[in-house]
DNA sequence: AGCACGCCGACT
DNA sequence: GTCGGCGTGCTC
């Protein structure tokens, strides 16, 4: 075995390829050694797509290339079948990232290639072939109409299966079970490129002297007859210059239609090729980019962020500002810098920041660098996006999570803007988070990991105090731009007035005046109301876990609201309803909550001819929708009524009042990271307030007004939000002193989850007391998720208080891969392992 | 996930 | 004696 221009290079030959496939459970997710037939060896290198035969049957399965070898112990390797050479192989960091992500989220290689890159690039698709067994003259004991699909399978080679059912209906299931299962067909699921669109182009070789021949009525070339119409001249004016596609010299040559081009192309005026077309889902005018003046301040953070990029080596820095200290400034001026010296850039926003105007901010000033990343995108737009950076057409990529992928050229910076928000951490397999991926890249590539943030996760702050991160401050705002006047109004006195509107006294008041000065008022609702705690009507403390800090749950029990019991979702602690207040022994305690509709209601009584505008999930669905209220409540609202969503990136400058409806209710999240979410609620709520000249107010409305985290909002003291935070969660062993684990079981007939939960927890015991005693852990658990039945399914969970590193993300891959054998029944419990979930 | 292998009961 | 149920375990 020896050959090949393997052996003629004089290096080491490479006849096996460590592959992974791409559909198989975790349970058989490993690397699997195939012989690489010698004429396949200068295509299957790492990073390609292959066809290889798998198991007894020796099914057909796509599999990517991750490492070749020399030489392999087992002799039985099979041999690869094919490269599919029509699928672009991923390039080493890409491969890197898949194993890593693998690794780390406890999700197969498969998983994570689908979101490394974009569907388009790399679909799974099944396909049904001929086996080569001769299908008899009578067509043996088939049903009516297999012999229909058979011949259509074999005229084709291989039929995709959505083709077939397009073909053959509903029938075509009935046909295919019995040729597969007497052998004349087999099913192989395979990965194709998604087909790029493309557009015609035309071109011409006339010179300008033969166009002067042509307009004073000659004849050039072959033709056989001159050219008569001004509009054909016309084209061949504009194609001088150049080619041009089809569609463009039909817009803008007058009475120029496609069949003049076609018979200017019939006679070897023109010639007719295909281009590949770039879907560009944002029209942005491209204007005037603003010019940067940055201050003292900004100027000096640019100067030190410069410098990490210059040494070579890879570094982490957090900008961390008040809102309005320019920020976008100092990370506008890093992409200059960087783009100049010829480096590729990457900017994440939160899905929420990405509004046309974030956007256009990016565009205008950028052009058709800017490749932008979201999950809005179709399909073949996100594949345009990411062939334009691919080439490097595009080297500042704009986007959410996913766009970390992007495959940047020469990567130079990944910006994570507002860094502390939860939705870079993905909730669906692979459950990886942005900020792993882009340390994993900023590695790689001697790059910065830039965080930027008004509030930065505590994480972060900590690692930025400890010097793992360079801490870059800006304390200054700009302009005039002043914080907003604070006023917390007590909700307890209210209550006790009798008042059990949503609406205090004091906010209902500023509502009517601001309305009369016709400026106007948003209110921010944390939807997060339904989770329904216990509060103290007299002190305003909620009813909090003894042993950990954190608000406890009231479930009702079969549908009996007031016979239910509170309960801890972390540490799965069950109480009775107390009589009397733990802090302060008030026989006054409450369920809290209260939803949207009776807000938008109050509001319509208060404020009778205002126009009332409530945003939320529903309504954002629709990018477009988004923009309209956007721009109608700039354009004509009065009152902006929302979600998380009103509190962020966009200038209102009429906007002179804030409202926050209830202030405790994301407090008391049964979530450790509560306190975190609601100091950074509040804090960019109230910044909201009066960013123009006009003075400001902010009224933030609470049962427990003497809270810490809420007076630290109102006053926008991070710096000591994170002292006493911090403490605490070391006091009360919460990240980032440990890891979570949340483990998660689902089952749609409860008893079978129940078994399953048994298994989960027999297994778990016999690893952390057996093989992986060595792994310091604390159990919570079982206990029913917050929302126990979702989508017909019921669900367990335990929470593990562990440290992450290789050893026990092995114990938990263990538990994954045993969880997965113990049942073979048809209808199995799902285990889900998130670690370190973005929340509860 | 598929798929073969293999060990028991029901049938010719 | 043989067919076929599905429990068990492997897949380069």
């Amino acid at each position: 075995m020896s050959h090949s221009a393997n052996d003629a290079a004089g290096g080491a030959s490479k006849s096996f390829a460590g592959v992974h496939l791409l559909d198989v459970p975790f349970a058989a997710d490993r690397m699997y050694d195939y012989y690489i037939p010698p004429d396949l060896r200068d295509t299957a290198v790492p990073g390609a797509f292959v066809v290889v035969p798998f198991g007894g049957g020796n099914r057909r399965q796509s599999a990517v290339v991750v490492e070749l070898h020399a030489d392999v112990e087992l002799k039985k390797a099979k041999p690869i079948l094919s490269v599919q050479t029509d699928v672009c192989p991923l390039n080493a960091e890409q491969l890197k990232i898949c194993r890593y992500m693998a690794e780390m989220t406890l999700c197969t290689v498969g998983d994570a290639l689908r979101a490394v890159v974009p569907s388009g690039a790399a679909k799974s698709v099944r396909i049904y072939r001929v086996t080569g067994k001769e299908l008899p003259f009578d067509g043996g004991e088939l049903p009516p109409g297999a012999l229909l699909t058979y011949e259509y399978i074999r005229e084709r080679g291989g039929v995709r299966d959505d083709l077939l059912l397009s073909r053959f209906g509903a029938q075509a299931e009935e046909s295919l079970g019995a040729l597969i299962t007497q052998g004349f067909i087999e099913l192989s699921r395979e990965t194709t490129d998604s087909s790029l669109r493309t557009e015609k182009v035309y071109s011409t070789e006339l010179t300008s002297d033969e166009l002067t021949q042509l307009r004073a009525g000659g004849r050039v070339r072959e033709m056989k007859r001159r050219l008569t119409l001004p509009s054909q001249l016309a084209v061949i004016d504009r194609l001088v210059g150049g080619e041009v596609s089809e569609r463009e010299l039909l817009e803008t040559i007058p009475g120029l239609t496609s069949s003049q081009l076609n018979t200017m192309t019939a006679n070897r005026i023109l010639t007719l090729d295909r281009r590949e077309v770039f879907r560009d889902p944002v029209a942005v005018t491209v204007t005037e980019p603003e010019k940067l003046t940055p201050n003292a301040e900004q100027t000096a953070a640019l100067r030190t962020l410069t410098e990490l990029t210059r040494d070579g080596k890879p570094h982490g820095a957090l900008l961390y500002g008040v809102t309005g200290s320019g920020k976008t400034t100092v990370i506008l001026g890093m992409i200059d810098e960087l783009t100049r010296r010829g480096m590729g850039v990457i900017v994440l926003l939160p899905e929420i920041a990405l509004t046309p105007q974030m956007l256009g901010v990016f565009c205008s000033r950028y052009g058709e660098r800017v490749a932008v990343m979201h999950s809005g995108l179709s399909a073949g737009e996100r594949y345009d996006a990411y062939i334009r950076v691919r080439r490097g057409l595009a080297d500042i990529v704009v986007g959410t999570r996913s766009a970390v992928f992007a495959p940047v050229k020469n990567l130079g910076m990944i910006v994570i803007d507002e860094e502390q928000e939860h939705t870079y951490k993905s909730d669906m397999t692979p459950k990886y988070h942005a900020r792993d991926i882009a340390r994993l890249r900023c590695a790689e590539n001697s790059a910065l990991m830039l965080l930027s943030s008004a509030t930065p996760s505590v994480e972060s702050f900590k690692k930025a105090k400890e010097g793992v991160y360079t801490l870059v401050r800006l304390r200054e705002r700009y302009g005039k731009a002043r914080l907003p006047q604070v006023t917390i109004a007590d909700m307890r006195l209210e209550a006790h007035g009798g008042n059990v509107s949503p609406l205090g006294n004091e906010l209902a008041q500023a509502l009517i005046e601001t309305d009369k000065r016709d400026e106007q008022s948003i209110l921010f609702l944390n939807r997060r109301g339904y989770n329904t705690f216990v509060s103290c009507v007299d002190c305003g403390q909620a009813v909090k876990c003894p042993s950990c800090s954190v608000a406890m749950t009231y479930h009702t029990k079969r549908g009996s609201y007031d016979s239910g019991e509170l309960v801890c979702h972390w540490c799965g602690r069950r109480m009775r309803l107390p009589e009397k207040c733990p802090s302060c022994s008030s026989g006054h305690l409450s369920r809290c909550g209260f939803g949207t509709q009776r807000v938008e209601q109050e509001l319509s009584t208060l404020l009778p001819d205002a126009k009332i505008m409530r945003m939320d999930a529903d309504t954002t669905s629709q990018k477009l929708a988004y923009d309209r209220l956007i721009g109608e409540f700039r354009e004509s609202g009065d009152v902006l009524l929302g979600t998380q969503m009103v509190t962020k990136g966009h200038d209102f400058p009429r906007v002179t009042l804030v409202g926050v409806l209830l202030a405790d209710m994301s407090l008391y999240l049964d979530d450790y990271r509560a306190n975190e979410r609601t100091f950074a609620l509040l804090t960019q709520v109230i910044g909201r307030a009066g960013r123009a000249d006009r003075a400001g107010r902010a009224i933030i409305q609470t049962n427990n007004p003497d809270n810490d985290i809420i007076r630290l909002a109102c006053a926008q003291d991070y710096d000591s939000f994170y002292e006493q935070e911090i403490l605490l969660r070391k006091l009360l062993t919460f990240p980032p002193f440990c890891d979570i684990v949340l483990l998660t079981v689902s089952h749609h007939d409860e008893r079978e989850l129940m078994i399953a939960v048994e298994h989960l927890a027999s297994l778990l015991k016999r690893s952390f007391g057996g093989e992986f005693s060595d792994v310091p852990q604390i159990t919570f658990g079982p206990f029913e998720a917050p929302v126990y039945k979702v989508d017909d399914r019921y669900r367990m969970r335990f929470v593990i208080k562990c440290r992450l590193n290789r050893r026990s993300r092995e114990l938990f891959a263990t538990v994954l891969r045993q969880f997965g054998q113990g049942f073979k029944t048809p209808k199995k419990p799902q285990l889900s392992i998130d670690l370190n979930p973005s929340n509860l």
